[in-house]
DNA sequence: ACGAGCGCCTGTCGGC
DNA sequence: TGCCGACAGGCGCTCG
């Protein structure tokens, strides 16, 4: 499901609490609940709760789409795939459908993590770097230059939307923000990735900076059952908007397969030149 | 290097 | 109404 900007939110949510809850910073963990097996990436189901109970909240991070929990002496790390979601709440609340893990902390309240598709995992690592070090660099990271995109681009013989939704070439885009980034700047989804020059590589970059940070000033999207609280559905210009015309040349948009994926353009402002 | 196909899962929606 | 395929914000794998 979501992407970097609603993980970015989700960040903010766990450190900073909501009107409704309550800061998960500096909790100190009872029991950890593994409700779905499959769920646990690593270690091993065995030690894994355990290794948990007594360790202490002490900041949240985020890399790409995984959500990082500092704790004590590991960090817990969740990626939420299709259909992930978190709750904070009270131990005493009901068991959710799709709940898959459940961290309880000593003063009452708990973190669920409720998946329906069961694609999402977490990991429990000493060492994250591991799991980390096959992405590519952040989007919003200033030391991405516009010159180092470009030469990133051009030595790519790929097609632009499979590959910014790569995340070992840049991390942290999925499908929304990649349609709506490709559109904002005027490029074909299939156009192939050495064929944009300095000036199409710059105003990707910050056309796709410019969706990220929209949408998380909008607190990331909400779309159908899958997320709560975001906004940015309504800025989308051409994700989920098939038939409807363009914001700027009234074209229909339109859904095409791209990678596998939905994708959704307009046929007038993205021209497929390569 | 690159793209296609498929598996992993459950749920919703549209067409017949 | 019921059934059936398409589709869904992701990613890892194999195979040409």
């Amino acid at each position: 499901m979501p992407e970097l900007p609603e993980i970015e939110t989700f960040r903010r949510i766990l450190r900073e609490g909501t009107p409704e809850n309550p800061s998960l910073l500096g909790k100190r963990v009872q029991e950890a609940r593994l409700l779905w097996e499959r769920t646990l990436a690593e270690p091993d189901p065995d030690g894994f709760q355990t290794r948990l109970v007594g360790q202490t909240i002490r900041s949240f991070g985020r890399r790409a789409k995984y959500l990082l929990i500092e704790l004590d002496d590991d960090t817990l790390i969740l990626h939420l795939r299709m259909s992930g979601d978190l709750r904070v709440e009270r131990d005493s609340a009901p068991i959710a459908p799709h709940d898959r893990f459940l961290l309880v902390f000593e003063d009452g309240f708990r973190l669920a993590f409720n998946d329906t598709r069961k694609f999402g995992r977490i990991w429990l690592l000493s060492e994250p770097s591991t799991l980390l070090r096959k992405l590519g660099p952040e989007p919003l990271d200033e030391s991405l230059t516009p010159e180092t995109f470009y030469a990133m681009l051009s030595s790519r013989q790929r097609q632009l939307k499979p590959l910014l939704m790569d995340q070992g070439f840049i991390a942290g885009l999925g499908n929304i923000y990649t349609d709506e980034a490709l559109y904002r700047s005027h490029l074909h989804p299939q156009s192939l990735a050495c064929a944009l020059d300095l000036a199409q590589s710059k105003a990707l970059l910050e056309n796709i900076r410019a969706v990220l940070e929209a949408g998380i000033a909008a607190n990331g999207a909400s779309i159908d059952w899958v997320y709560r609280g975001g906004g940015f559905q309504n800025e989308f210009q051409v994700y989920h908007r098939k038939g409807e015309p363009c914001y700027q040349c009234g074209t229909p948009i339109e859904r095409i397969v791209v990678g596998q994926r939905g994708t959704h353009i307009c046929p007038s402002c993205q021209k497929l030149n390569t």
